[in-house]
DNA sequence: CCTCCGCGTTACGATTGGTAGCGTTACGAT
DNA sequence: ATCGTAACGCTACCAATCGTAACGCGGAGG
């Protein structure tokens, strides 16, 4: 099953640009990285490859080159990241979780609260308009 | 900046035994675990000493053998691995995540609310018995 | 004094990720 | 037709991580 594949830190960067800025070629990307010190199109280009071949990403053929585009987009990265969690660390046991991130100030009860009644909302909202 | 080590399989394993377990010796673990094949005590003690460099793990002298024990219960692992991934894919927003959650089924969102009234009740329960 | 248990050190091979050189192909200008 | 050059894949190198384990040493007990 499509395990969930890791990210470098520079994979990382170029996913979230993607994910910022839609399709971009590879020099587009690597124009607009930040990294400290410049890199070669050669690297920008292999990591590019290396996160299609991870099911990242996308690339279709734009005039002569390669537009690269995100696949899965940064939600579902989350939600399969925290799907990993849950097995890895909550037995599976979603309350577990919850209470673990409670426990641990990652969110104060109330405020999940808040937040499950909004998404409550918005989901009542889109079965009926 | 505690960064969150990534653990291998096997690390996981072990530190698995180890909180469901409660403290072990190496050949404690060792005698548990089922891997396929038997491992040497030795590479058991690595395993358990790379743990520990990591801070998952203490150990203290029993008698004349070291004593593991989890230093970070499984709750907290999981919610700084949640953490990194607010961090990382949703800037930082729980609201995204818990909706990406949604969308992406890990949970519904009518059990998404009960876990948090549950976990609000025991709040109240908890703050004046 | 000898043995053996339990520990640390060291190591090796596989995998992953950052980085990049280089050879190839094909389009457009000369 | 030729040639520079843009854009691509292939291959590689190195560092870090991890599974795995051999080996040797120090101390407790016979």
């Amino acid at each position: 099953m499509p395990r969930v594949k890791s990210l470098g830190s520079l994979e990382q960067k170029v996913l979230e640009f993607l994910w910022q800025h839609g399709p971009a070629t590879g020099e587009t990307v690597r124009s607009a990285l930040d990294t400290g010190r410049p890199l070669t199109d050669s690297t920008i280009r292999t990591v590019l490859r290396r996160l299609e071949s991870k099911q990242y990403v996308n690339h279709r053929l734009e005039g002569r080159q390669f537009l690269y585009a995100s696949l899965r987009q940064p939600r579902k990265v989350a939600a399969d990241a925290v799907r990993d969690i849950l097995k890895r660390f909550c037995r599976g046991s979603l309350e577990e979780l919850l209470a673990g991130m409670v426990d641990h100030h990652v969110v104060k009860a109330s405020e999940l609260r808040r937040l499950t009644e909004k998404i409550e909302a918005q989901e009542r909202q889109e079965r009926k308009p």
